[in-house]
DNA sequence: TGATTATCAATAAATATTTATCGTTTACTG
DNA sequence: CAGTAAACGATAAATATTTATTGATAATCA
């Protein structure tokens, strides 16, 4: 039996996965062919058993002294992300976020590949953005039908958020990548994934916070 | 002696916050006074305890059979976050992606103001984004100092990303928020936010992948 | 060759977070 | 105005995640 299925990784650690993949492709660029978890910790500024705990979701096993071989860890990782197949996509939205989302080199990396843009706005059709055209609404089921894509990246405005994730959906979406801050309601067999910028500054904001407080409490005690 | 200060909020409840308060805001322009957890949690598909549990880290109180008030948790969320009174930042990199971030009216909601735009392409120092002037990287520690920023926003490539961020940091700089996929090493006491959408996208992917195996192991106990 | 050391795996302990239980309060209903 | 039900707070239990401990292994060097 496969040892994979019998386990579900951490939500945390998979969300460590992508910034191991970044820093093992570097090193294998860089012509390293093993990498122990102790250096990738100090990269990461993780511990270094944590990064052990880690790896060992990958299944793959590492070796006493020099560590883990880079280019086993990275086929693991994208194989546990399903990254190792790129994965198309459709956008819906070509504003502002959705533009800088198409331009982004970076999905490459992550197997994502947004193969259709879509948006009501008549200036908006038929021009291209980043090589691709975009296109009306009224050829969102024909699109998803012919390329055959389940994943749809969602950066409309909060106010039509719900409407058009439903047009998705009934065109046969199964997968949400949602910009949006708003919450949708869908069927249970679709998955939502919010990414939600707010999210990452209110940790900024409440670290800024504490930082300042505990500054005023040192020199207040210094006072004394 | 003030409840507050005597524990910290727990990381997930500060990253729940942002979601609850856009809520409440709906709920108050709505009109509605009160809400119950129970309410909340149905939004935003969680459970009514895990509510209750984070609305008593903003010290509100509720009450039994109604709720807690609108208004008095929107002002307790936003003075924990200490987005109560308004934060400016500077902006690094008015590419694709700094333009969009300077362009998003959401911002607002979290007290984040972006008074600032630096670049060292020179065809795009002098231009204006959304009412704002890109100025030269040369303009950096002067802007800084002269409107009293501690916070950076920073979107620039990858490759100069830790030479930029020295930079900011030399400038006096306290706290960068980073959207770019890369570790910055910097003196401890610089907090540090990276946002990464390969996190999200990963959590994405694998609860697809998870979906698409529970999907053929039902099937193929189905035929059994 | 044998000692040394960095590193790994497995297991256990500690910590953090979520979920459940229980008794209490308050608005609403008849 | 008593009974009922929805919702709260406090405390306890369960679960998830991180961190520590221990013993084993393989490269390195005297
Ligand atoms: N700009 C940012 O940096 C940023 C950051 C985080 C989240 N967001 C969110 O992303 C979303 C888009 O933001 P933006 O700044 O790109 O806005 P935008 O107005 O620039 O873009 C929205 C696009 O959606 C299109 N659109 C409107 N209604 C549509 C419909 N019914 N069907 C199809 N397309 C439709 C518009 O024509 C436009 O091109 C918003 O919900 C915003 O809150 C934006
Ligand atoms: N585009 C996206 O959707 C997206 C998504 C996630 C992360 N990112 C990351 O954000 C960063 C920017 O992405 P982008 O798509 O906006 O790229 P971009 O090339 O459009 O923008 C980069 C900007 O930085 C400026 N710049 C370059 N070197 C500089 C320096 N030394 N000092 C000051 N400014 C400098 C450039 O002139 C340019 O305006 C990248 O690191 C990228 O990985 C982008």
């Amino acid at each position: 039996m496969n040892k994979e299925a019998l386990f579900s990784i951490p939500l945390p650690t998979i969300r460590r996965f992508p910034a191991y993949l970044r820093l093992l492709k570097d090193f294998e660029n860089a012509g390293e062919s093993w990498v122990s978890a102790t250096r990738l910790a100090e990269d990461l500024r993780l511990k270094p058993i944590q990064v052990r705990k880690d790896m060992s979701c990958t299944g793959v096993e590492g070796k006493p002294k020099v560590g883990f071989e880079v280019h086993e860890l990275i086929m693991a990782i994208e194989h546990h992300l399903g990254w190792d197949n790129a994965t198309d996509a459709i956008l819906i939205g070509a504003g502002n976020l959705g533009n800088a989302l198409v331009g982004y080199k970076g999905f490459a990396n992550y197997g994502l590949r947004i193969v259709a843009i879509l948006d009501n706005d008549k200036k908006k059709i038929g021009t291209t953005v980043y090589g691709v055209t975009v296109q009306s609404m009224e050829h969102l089921e024909e699109t998803v039908v012919r390329l055959g894509v389940n994943i749809a990246v969602l950066t409309v405005p909060a106010e039509v958020a719900q409407e058009v994730a439903e047009m998705v959906v009934a065109a046969g979406i199964k997968g949400i990548w949602n910009f949006v801050p708003k919450n949708l309601t869908l069927p249970e067999d679709i998955i939502v994934q919010r990414t939600d910028l707010a999210t990452s500054f209110a940790e900024l904001s409440s670290r800024i916070k504490k930082s300042i407080e505990e500054k005023s409490r040192t020199k207040r005690s210094l006072q004394n």
